[in-house]
DNA sequence: TAAAAATACTCCATAGGTATTTTAT
DNA sequence: ATAAAATACCTATGGAGTATTTTTA
């Protein structure tokens, strides 16, 4: 598990198709496309619905994301607190 | 970042040593070594003083580890609990 | 016909192992 | 003399790019 994948699925969810997120993200479409994939093996959790060339987020996506969203952001205020805490 | 680095360095902290982190988590003391230096060098804080053949956790680690060690575990639940969702 | 996802093929970076060196107890 | 960390060297695995195919709107 790591934070470039969960990254990059918040941005997935929030542009709601691999090929947006892969441009937001500066990384090919196939790279996203793996990512996406490995997390969902790796959580053992279907984060998406594949439509062929459509992909919908599921019940249980949405939630992961609400969380990662929120624990990754909470992480960056942590290590900036810790840098600063370093510093001074 | 990994989560395998922050479950290793969870390790570390809580043996005191690289060596004894690795036999636990059975792999070699240079893969710790590194995970730790990469560790740092992402974060840009000091987790551990070195003195030759010893290690210390910092203040800011130990700070890190606390932070750290919540995180991972909640994690773990929640992915738990959204594999109940998933299943129910 | 344009846009998007999956697949195939290839390549390179990096993570990890073994072995070695240094140091302290 | 033992235990522990760093370093050097080497290999293999996997992650990413390009190109291609399929499908749908």
């Amino acid at each position: 598990m790591d934070f470039d994948k969960l990254r990059t699925f918040c941005r997935v969810v929030e542009a709601g198709s691999f090929q947006k997120a892969a441009e937001s993200e500066y990384v090919s479409q196939r790279a996203v496309s793996q990512m996406m994939k490995k997390l969902e093996e790796e959580l053992g959790l279907k984060l998406f619905d594949r439509d062929k060339n459509k992909i919908f987020v599921t019940p249980v996506g949405r939630d992961f994301y609400i969380y990662v969203r929120n624990m990754l952001q909470k992480f960056n205020v942590n290590v900036n607190a810790l840098r600063y805490e370093a510093s001074g």
